[in-house]
DNA sequence: GATATATACTTGATTAGTCAAGTATTATAC
DNA sequence: GTATAATACTTGACTAATCAAGTATATATC
C-alpha cells in the first residue's frame, strides 16, 4: 500500500516520464548531431534579443549550472554553431551568440523535434504517459 | 520569434522544470542519505508484491537501464537497505528485496518528500513552474 | 578611493548514468 | 534433444553533468 500523496506521485511520474522523453528526443536529434539540451540552447539563442545571451542566462534557461554550460558550449563553439562575444560594459561577461551554422542546424532540427513531439503525443493514451495525462489534468484543476 | 508548437514548448519546459525539481528533491533527501532515484526504488519495492522486484522491472519503473540499476543498487545493498534473492524457477533472475533498514529509511524519507512537494507546489505561481501549470492545464484540456 | 563582497566564468576531480560486450540461463524451432 | 535466439544481469570504457576552488572583474560601503 502506498502512503504517498497524489502530488508526490505526480512528481515521481514526471521524473521517469522526463527521463524517457529526453532519451527519445536525444535519439532523434542525434540525426542532426545535437542533444536535446543543445537544441534547447540553440532555441533560446534563436529567440533572444540579437540572438545572444550571457552564459549565466543560458544556464538558468536550461536548468544547468554555469559550469555545465561552459562544458556544453565548448563543442558547439568548435563546430561553429555559436561564437563568443564580449560585453563592452562588463568584462566578466561572455555572450554566447548564435552563428549561421548553428541557426541552420536549429531550423532543420525543429522539424525532427516536432515529429518526435507528435509521436510522443500519439502514444499518450497508452503506457506511462497516460498516467501523466490524468495527473496533469488533476493538477491543472487543483493548483492555484 | 519562436516557430515551435505549443506541445514542443511544453516538453522543453518540462525538461528544465524536471531538472530543477529533481535537484530540489535530491538536496532534501540527502538528509536521509538517498537520492530521488533511490527513493523511487525504495518506493516501488515497498509497494510491490512481497516487497521485491526483478532488477529489470526496477529499471523499467524508474526509466533507467539495467546497467544503471546494477550500479545504483550496489551501494544500497552495502548499506543493507535492499538484499538479493534468487528466483527458484529462473536462475537468471535476481530479485531486489526491500530490507528492514531500507523500509525504515523509506518511511522516514516520505515525510521529507512530501514537504518538498508542498514547497514546490507553493511556488507554482511564480517562476518557471507557472508556465508549466498553464501548459499542463492546456495539455489536459486538449489531449485525448 | 580602499576594502569587502558579489558576480561571471573556467577548471580539476568526482559522480551517476550510458552503451557495448560478455556470461549465464531459459525458451523456441526444427 | 540440439542449435538458435532471447532474456537477465554485470562490467569496462566513456560521457555529461556536478561541486568546490580559483581567477578576473564589478559593485557597495565606509
Amino acid at each position: 500500500m502506498s502512503t504517498i500523496s497524489q502530488e508526490l506521485k505526480l512528481f515521481l511520474n514526471l521524473a521517469i516520464i522526463q527521463t524517457i522523453v529526453t532519451k527519445r528526443f536525444d535519439a532523434k536529434l542525434q540525426n542532426h548531431g545535437i542533444s536535446l539540451n543543445e537544441f534547447m540552447i540553440l532555441h533560446h539563442l534563436a529567440n533572444a534579443d540579437d540572438e545572444k545571451l550571457r552564459r549565466t542566462d543560458v544556464a538558468e534557461k536550461v536548468g544547468l549550472t554555469a559550469s555545465g554550460i561552459t562544458r556544453m558550449l565548448s563543442p558547439l563553439e568548435k563546430l561553429g554553431y555559436v561564437k563568443r562575444e564580449a560585453n563592452s560594459r562588463d568584462a566578466r561577461v561572455s555572450y554566447v551568440k548564435l552563428a549561421n551554422a548553428g541557426k541552420k542546424v536549429y531550423l532543420e532540427a525543429i522539424a525532427t523535434a516536432e515529429a518526435t513531439t507528435g509521436q510522443i503525443m500519439a502514444s499518450v493514451k497508452t503506457k506511462k504517459l497516460d498516467d501523466l495525462q490524468k495527473m496533469l489534468s488533476e493538477l491543472g484543476a487543483t493548483i492555484e
